[in-house]
DNA sequence: GACGCTATGCGCGTTTTCGTTCGCCGGGCA
DNA sequence: TGCCCGGCGAACGAAAACGCGCATAGCGTC
């Protein structure tokens, strides 16, 4: 296993379990424990946990991850997700909006051979990839561009959106629950994709499983104002029954 | 099997899998590690992947647009013009409008590193070229993309560019003459290069020698209205003598 | 057939990664 | 107090991966 693949799963631990232990750690990836510590000292280094005695915590808020770090994270189950997202929109024209994300952007992958489409996106990602297609009516949003994620965000993306009508809007969220509602990292993007969602007749939910009973910082929208949540097998049922109950229809792909 | 064929496989691998093996790729596609690694260098230079040690990981922005039109022409000149008017720019902050173009794409590349710099664009591959850079901020304009090239244009982008100030406006243009001012093919894109012009203090226009002395069918603005238009020695001096009488600084990259 | 171009494989020196070993520190225990 | 012990950091060496230059082979053009 790879440096960077066992810091993907390094990460992945830690934000699930909140803590790890370095001994386990070192069986597990079948390396030294000197090998585990040079790895939590990067990760340290780079603020995305907090080494102990004998370990590691997570820190408080849940972080954006570099990009070197992110490649593999649940990449099928974002790509199921997509898929399955894709076979829910209706045919015919339509018009549609994508917040930023790997998901809502796999699924713009999946729509760019469509015809008779508009799509409204506030992410950078996503217009690059649809820019190319001359069949398709393409919208950004302007705003300011937040280098993590590529989504444009701010006053100018919020005033954009207020001029528009979308049937359906595709939102990707880092959490979803039936109590905080939707939510993510950071509170000026939570706001531009709040101001999409108020102006979509529909909202689909996309999420992998490990999205689904989560909830970060910044509030979108109460859980209510979703109409259909697509996510994965991974998914706690708990969590998915308890999200059912309080409105959205939930897809497991 | 050919180079781009086994590129095309890579990026489709490490896009369903998020990480990949160089090791494995070089088996699997039976040739040398050192071709696999070119291979990665390629597509990592393209920003279609990230590599790390033994292998690459997946990014979430294919950032290399193909250039839609007339790509090749002029090309020295036009990164002649680019690397000129660069040094024009004032040293230290500075917020900096730039239109669609190949030369501004040229430009906002040399850019790239710059600190304490704003750029506003409408242009798509623009944007995506400079939103990795933390460095600087980088604000678009929303709008209508236009597939030929990459800008965006309508109401959203001129409201959004209404509510914007630049110290400098560096604009592409089709055609620059005395008596026609500035001039471009496209009637939407001109208004909306209008519309970043006024809100400039100093318009800077950056044209190959082929533009000068052209007319085209949509006008953007007069030749009174233009700081500084950087050109190369092949624009006609006549044109650029009537241009410099006009009122615009002229300068010969 | 000669040529120029590109893709590919190989060899070599360099860099990165990882395991091992050593000494240090702090806590528990006789 | 003296001893042991687990975890830590630093240093060294081996192995793997990397970058670069060079030679070769395929391919299209003239």
């Amino acid at each position: 296993m790879r440096r960077s693949d066992r810091m993907t799963a390094i990460l992945d631990r830690v934000s699930r379990l909140g803590t790890i232990d370095a001994g386990v750690l070192a069986e597990e990836f079948a390396v030294s424990a000197a090998t585990i510590r040079r790895d939590l000292q990067v990760l340290e280094e780079q603020r995305l946990l907090a080494r102990t005695h004998g370990g590691a915590v997570a820190v408080d808020v849940a972080y954006e991850l570099p990009v070197r770090y992110r490649g593999g994270q649940n990449r099928e189950a974002k790509a199921l997700v997509a898929r399955r997202a894709a076979t829910l929109l209706p045919h015919g024209p339509l018009t549609l909006g994508l917040t930023g994300g790997t998901t809502t952007l796999i699924l713009a992958r999946l729509l760019a051979e469509r015809v008779d489409l508009t799509v409204v996106t506030n992410a950078l990602n996503i217009a690059a990839e649809l820019a190319l297609r001359p069949r398709l009516k393409l919208i950004m949003t302007g705003g300011v561009s937040r280098t993590q994620s590529y989504e444009l965000v701010g006053p100018i993306a919020d005033q954009a959106l207020a001029g528009l009508n979308m049937e359906i809007a595709v939102v990707g969220v880092d959490g979803i629950s039936a109590r905080g509602g939707l939510t993510t990292h950071d509170e000026i993007e939570a706001h531009t994709n709040a101001a999409m969602i108020r102006r979509a007749d529909r909202v689909m939910v996309v999420a992998d499983g490990s999205k689904v009973g989560r909830t970060c910082l910044a509030g979108i929208c109460a859980i209510g104002d979703v109409a259909v949540l697509v996510t994965d097998a991974s998914a706690d049922p708990g969590h998915v029954e308890a999200i059912r109950r309080a409105g959205p229809e939930v897809v497991i792909a």
